[in-house]
DNA sequence: ACAAAAGTGTTCGCTTTACACCCATGT
DNA sequence: ACATGGGTGTAAAGCGAACACTTTTGT
């Protein structure tokens, strides 16, 4: 067949993480192209015979290291002609989730560096890229009050409060916490451990567990999560 | 740059109508290609220096001559890397909304046919489009919810049972009339004309008008607009 | 007058909101 | 004993759900 186009297809990763009550984003450093040595999102281009999910999956690994439970597709950029400036390039791109804690940085052959960027301080990227976390983060946003995804910034067991610090940070306002609580355990999909953690002075808190079998069952039978907030 | 990529970006449109009570699908009928005389989603190849969005409403007008109100992307597909048989081809898919009546399908020089059909009556279709129009349909239902679209498959003034009816119909289910009366209206979007709709027997309904510039307001107030239905 | 569709209010129950004190631990 | 964060209940208000009769027109 033949059809003249010549139009790159990349995909691009929005990561976000959480740490010390802050929301993160990851970068890395450009090591070759015309945006050399810039910050950019995670990404490349799409191999003829790849998925396009297996292609962010394998730029990520390559780039970063980083190998994340949470993956889905964004929204694809391809509306600014000049994106990049080399060639027509329409990029594909995922918003995913991690605790960093989980996870080690390698520095990789294929990025110069790789880090967490708090949002509030990221610095200039190459491309588009500071458009597309922009939308990716409206999507957390509303994402946060209709689907349990905020435990996967967690670790694995985690105290109430650290899931109500994840809300009002990502979401920027108050919440009470008797009413959030009460809200969160209704749903029945938090499993309380026996375990208890201790930060200091306070009295320990019991660790929470998201059970994903419980969850997926509550999805199938039509239950919504909506989440509103005092 | 030299990327060695054979990948070629289509984009599609899936055109949802609504007609006497029930919910189509605008299809056409394949000129050319693999698929020849199969029936399919309007869409094809996006241009070297074209928009994505200016990609579909080409498409759309050349092999249907529609011209649509509503129009956002829905996802891309391109996880399975057969799709298309001749070569691997993503498709950025398009989701769109009119009433068919504003419209006049004409036949094209691009495509053999172009015609409506209601959504329980869909031919079998070229490529993966039939699940395109599962996840469309998924995103149509999902929207009706928590934002006032369902007005760009009616006529510019209806009658509140119209809309009634539409939501019936799209979401399947049985709905009261007086307490989605009593909701829709105290959003404030609608507007009441002195017109009236006499339909044979019966007392003449007035006739409605969503306000778009009250719209637009209360969305930048943040106003929710989620529609729960007894 | 009868059939057909449009228009309209009220009550009940549940969910959301607002709000403050006690508990367990470390220092 | 005091400081620090964790854990909990209740009352009021607002919203969604359930529900039936009257009005206007055509035949």
């Amino acid at each position: 067949m033949k059809i003249k186009q010549n139009i790159k297809v990349a995909v691009d990763a929005i990561v976000f993480g959480y740490q010390e009550t802050s929301l993160q984003v990851l970068l890395i450093q450009q090591k070759y192209g015309a945006f050399k040595n810039q910050w950019a999102l995670p990404g490349g281009f799409v191999k003829d015979n790849e998925q396009l999910s297996e292609a962010v999956e394998r730029e990520l690994k390559e780039e970063t290291g980083v190998k994340l439970k949470y993956l889905e597709q964004l929204y694809t950029f391809g509306d600014n002609i000049n994106r990049d400036p080399r060639t027509r390039v329409i990029s594909v791109s995922y918003f995913g989730m991690v605790n960093p804690k989980n996870m080690i940085l390698k520095a990789t052959t294929d990025a110069q560096d790789a880090k967490w960027f708090p949002i509030e301080k990221i610095p200039k990227l190459a491309y588009d890229h500071k458009d597309i976390i922009k939308v990716a983060l409206n999507r957390l946003k509303a994402k946060l009050n209709y689907q349990p995804i905020g435990f996967n910034l967690l670790s694995d067991k985690f105290p109430f409060s650290d899931l109500e610090n994840l809300y009002r940070t990502i979401l920027d306002r108050e919440i009470d916490r008797r009413n959030f609580r009460k809200k969160i355990l209704s749903f029945g999909f938090l499993e309380e451990t026996d375990e208890k953690r201790s930060i200091g002075s306070g009295r320990p808190a019991k660790l929470f567990k998201f059970n994903s079998k419980i969850y997926r069952q509550l999805e199938k039978e039509g239950i919504s999560f909506e989440i509103k907030f005092a």
